[in-house]
DNA sequence: TCCCTTATTAGTAATCGTTACGATTATTAT
DNA sequence: ATAATAATCGTAACGATTACTAATAAGGGA
């Protein structure tokens, strides 16, 4: 009896590995032309529903940051994340601090300003 | 003298006289439609552009939640913002509050998660 | 007021990140 | 090994947003 409805392929294993050991929040593109060596017959769909399926397990999530591309991180954890507005870069920030000047003096990024956003359920939808 | 490039539009007006009204933080499309009684001959695109050049001029504000469309804001003010994962709706979040459990007390929306991201400079970039 | 410059518009085509499709291939249970 | 059916690759389609173009209109100066 199969518990679980997915197959192993070696994409998809590969592609959490890249994410496991990439700190750099990649794209799906950056990691399709990582793979491409690899895997010189390699769909960029493939990367996109693979990508969708790791997120639904739990095992990687997506990030959005307004840009055009969207950027995908192994660390599932509880983290924030630094945007550079100039290279566009995305970084951990391993502080949890929730002031602003706190977070500053753990890194060396300089900080312009923050965006929270909360997510729920509404009380109309309660 | 014209210190102002841009002209007075009764179109671009009307876009922002909604968002400073409208607190739902209506999409371009929610905009549109809710134009096309005044405006029956208006474009999309023109909403668009005119969304554009108000964030430009910062007296609205976009704001992107990862979903399909972006969100637009007529208050510019540093605030947080609430999104439903049921109903999608986005709601203003007064409190500055940066505990979770703080801001729980200040709403009656159910509050599951939190999303931290900061912009600025990388020091690569510095 | 009229004229002139040019920003703005409506309509439409293009862009581009992402998703869907369909025939073939590969995984996995029996 | 066989059968059932995920997964793959290649390609087409999708959809939010942007770009293009000819016509229109805002607004400064004569
Ligand atoms: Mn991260
Ligand atoms: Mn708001
Ligand atoms: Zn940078
Ligand atoms: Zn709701």
């Amino acid at each position: 009896m199969n518990e679980n409805k997915y197959r192993n392929t070696k994409q998809r294993e590969q592609i959490l590995n890249i994410l496991l050991k990439d700190k750099s929040h990649p794209t799906a593109s950056d990691i399709y032309d990582k793979m491409k060596v690899q895997f010189p017959d390699l769909s960029l769909g493939t990367v996109y529903r693979n990508l969708n399926i790791l997120v639904e397990q739990g095992k990687i999530q997506k990030l959005d940051f307004g840009s055009t591309y969207d950027h995908y991180d192994g660390n599932c954890c509880y983290h924030s994340h630094f945007v550079c507005r100039q290279c566009k870069k995305v970084y951990d920030l391993g502080c949890i601090e929730d002031d602003i000047e706190k977070v500053q003096q753990t890194t060396n990024h300089k900080i312009e300003s923050c965006l929270k956003k909360y997510y729920g359920v509404c009380e109309n939808c309660l």
